[in-house]
DNA sequence: CTATCTGTTATAGTTCATCTATATCAGATA
DNA sequence: TATCTGATATAGATGAACTATAACAGATAG
């Protein structure tokens, strides 16, 4: 299985897809060119309606991560995980960031044991092979 | 104005008021004792209803942040931002972690400079003076 | 005591997001 | 031709989010 959702998360299933595919990028699961099922197929998987998963695909598409093509399908794009910081990104997600750091310290979770586990997953990204095209 | 929420945003309202609490915590603006505005009070100052004030108050209540008196209203808790971590949600807030960190790896944001953002962060918490009990 | 503020709870309604269910159309492919 | 795909439209069910009133009880100031 490619993917794996929770039905009983308050996290709606097309954002859970979609936060599985950027973990996968992230991950180096997935790479360049890498197709991703198609909607019914992955419905069909899921056990779950085609529009979820194309509502999942439409919000990657939108965030410029996959690319597609009537041909080709979801693939995901040649810039994701690579090129610049797009413009306004990093500014928005810091805000996020924010409120994620905040909640940690209010939970009691120290600063340096914050910043130890941002270092621990930063380094976890892009060690898993990619599953070859 | 202790609080500015955004009515047009996708994150609901009270969610934005209890992400703002939060981070007054983090920040050092809330103590150990701080009165937080009755619902009523907040909910007039945001032109809003006191039932969505009173939900996040609930939420925040319901995660230990704060303490609901009926004589003393809604303080701040003791041990918010200084006990040690409750059993369990280091875990937990680490997989939220990851997906956020996921998004920047892919939106291009190199893991030196995430990192660094993260550090900064952090170094800003607890450094603004709190407002006088 | 009275008036007012508070928290708490109940009910009800609207709006909207989410998810599902079908159906149709067109391009690609075996 | 048959089948897979993406794309799109419509419709319905469910629940979250927010608002609108109302009522009750404890606390407090006048």
């Amino acid at each position: 299985m490619l993917l794996t959702i929770d039905l009983d998360s308050e996290v709606p299933i097309y954002q859970q897809i979609r936060d599985r595919v950027v973990e996968a990028i992230a991950d180096g699961e997935l790479v360049e060119g890498s197709a991703l099922p198609s909607t019914r197929q992955l419905a069909a998987d899921l056990a779950i309606n085609f529009h979820t998963v194309n509502k999942a695909y439409d919000l990657l598409r939108q965030q410029g991560v996959i690319r597609i093509n009537r041909k080709s399908g979801a693939v995901v794009r040649r810039d994701a995980g690579s090129g610049p910081a797009e413009a306004g990104f990093a500014d928005e997600w810091q805000v996020r960031l924010r409120t994620l750091l905040a909640e940690a310290a209010v939970h009691g979770l120290g600063a340096d044991e914050a910043l130890q586990r941002c270092g621990e997953v930063l380094g976890s990204f892009g060690t898993k092979k990619g599953t070859p095209a």
